[in-house]
Parts: structure tokens; C-alpha cells; sequence
DNA sequence: CCAAGTGGTCAAGTAGCTTGACCATATAGT
DNA sequence: ACTATATGGTCAAGCTACTTGACCACTTGG
């Protein structure tokens, strides 16, 4: 394959990628969840299943544990999320999602789902799910880097 | 298709493009080209062929125009291009790659030619095409967002 | 030929990140 | 058990890539 075709390619993922998350960010604020910004959309991610840390999320995103921090203070600010004592660890402070951030999670998963129908409307779904599939396999391990 | 499915499919989609936009920074930087940022690749898509003005490079990266003049000053004081008297319109300024600034496009493909070969690694070649096409075929068409 | 539109710049403000210093609690070594 | 080091978190200050707003130079259309 030649580097202009990888090129192509790349381009078109990158702008796949920015639509995508341009068309989830705009689906959130139409269902009535302001000030989120798409960055919030990891952070909420990782705290879903059983809440997590400052510091952890920091690692989940690659931005300093400040930076975290400051995110889950405007998160905590805007209804989403809270901090409770966390259970083991004196220092810790598990932070977890409201009923509200649960509520913004799923208009999320919503807009998404509406996005990828489209894609299901001009591909088929059959090739839908195989994109699907394919991606999962190259997709890397470590943090999401909301930020390019 | 479960919105969860769509949302598994998002998060994929998301970290690949993460993941491979970091890729090609490291090895654009690993061959040399210092200070450029994954911003500055979408603006030297743009600039390639024949050069553009600033307000064209804004629309294209959906910033306002200063915001990209400041990044063709930053690309100019670094060597990457250069502004010259615009030959049809006396207002404006045609900017244009230098010859560093191809260097570094070619770095570039060659980066993004290495992390797509690693795809094939994975999935082979010709799974690797029918992605291009799948993702050229759904990839919107108005400004590249270069952030979230 | 003048009015409105467009390309570009200057200046100031803002938001989200960084680095650096610090405190409180946990964990490991002797 | 006691100290030394590591780790979670916070406070404070600074940086940088963007924004908004005002303005000038040139072009375009009635």
C-alpha cells in the first residue's frame, strides 16, 4: 500500500472521527445537557461502571492529575457527578456519576446510535457491524487522548 | 442496532483516530520536524496543492481567521511555509508550503503509512481497503475539526 | 463612484491545560 | 514500631491556543 492510499485512509478516519464527535456533542446539548464538552464524554466513560479517582481518570485521559481534578470539579459543579470518602483509601476520594450524569450517558448513547444509523442507511449494516468489529481490533489500549 | 452497540463502535472509532493521531505526531517528530503540532497536518492538507488563503485555511479547520493567521505565523516563523502576494487579489495572501514544509507532509504519510501497515498486521490488506472505503464513504464532508 | 462585502491584522480576554510546591494518608524497609 | 518513601489530592501561578471586537485595505456591484 502507498503512503498517499495510508493517507487517504487516515484522513478519512480523522474525519469520520470529528463528525462523529461533533454530531454526539451537538445530540447531548439538543436533549438539554449544557456546558458538557466533549472531553467530559471520556471522563464520564470511565467513571461509569463503578466510579474511579482523580488520578485515575487522569490516567484514562493522559492529562495531569490537576487537570483532572479541575474536570471533576466542574463536572461536580454541573450536576453530573459527585465526590464521596472512598471506601479504602483514606487520601482517595471515588468520584461517581449522578442520576443526572447517568441521564447525560445515555442522551450520549443516543446520539451516537443516531450517527451510526446513518452510517447503517449508506453502508448497510451488515458492513456497519464489520467496521465495527474491525476497528475494536486495531483500536490501542492505553488513554484515550481527547485532544489532537 | 442497541445504542450500546453504537456507543462500543464510537469508542472504537475514537481511539483509533486518537491513537493514530499521536502515531503519526511522534513519528513525524521522530524524523526530525520539531514544533508542529497535529493541527498544523490538517492545515498542510489543506495548503498542499497549490496553497490557500488564511480565511480558506479558517473555514477548513472551522476556527475564526485569526486563529489562523496565528497558526500560518507560527508555520512561517518555523519554516514550514511562507505567505506570498495573492495573484488575483491585491487584500489577500496565498500561503504556501516551503520546501521543509513538504519534507514534513512526506513525514507525515510516511508515519501514518507505518501505523496502517500495522493494521494490516492485524486484519490483512484487504480488510484494510474495504476500511478506506467504508470510512471514505460515510466521512462528512464540511470542516476538519481538529479538536474535541 | 460610492456602498457594502471580504481578506487580513492588532489588541485584549478566556478556558483548559501545564509545572511546581505542598499536605495528608498509605506502604515498605529495617 | 518507626521512619522513609510513595501516592492521592489541593492550591497557586503561568502558558497557549483559541475567542471576540475593532479596524484598515482592497474588491465588487448597483
Amino acid at each position: 500500500m502507498q503512503n498517499s492510499e495510508a493517507m487517504a485512509l487516515s484522513a478519512a478516519l480523522l474525519a469520520v472521527a470529528g463528525g462523529l464527535t461533533q454530531r454526539i456533542h451537538e445530540g447531548v446539548l439538543a436533549r438539554g445537557f449544557e456546558g458538557v464538552r466533549p472531553a467530559h464524554g471520556f471522563a464520564f466513560a470511565r467513571l461509569a461502571p463503578d466510579g474511579a479517582t482523580a488520578t485515575d481518570l487522569a490516567a484514562h485521559l493522559g492529562v495531569t492529575k490537576q487537570a483532572a481534578s479541575q474536570l471533576v470539579d466542574e463536572m461536580v459543579r454541573k450536576g453530573y457527578a459527585e465526590r464521596r470518602p472512598h471506601p479504602e483509601d483514606a487520601r482517595a476520594r471515588l468520584v461517581v456519576l449522578t442520576e443526572r450524569g447517568w441521564a447525560c450517558t445515555r442522551a450520549a448513547e443516543e446520539a451516537a446510535a443516531e450517527a451510526v444509523r446513518e452510517w447503517g442507511d449508506l453502508l448497510g449494516e451488515r458492513e456497519v457491524r464489520a467496521l465495527g468489529r474491525q476497528l475494536l481490533r486495531i483500536a490501542p489500549r492505553g488513554p484515550i487522548r481527547p485532544a489532537w
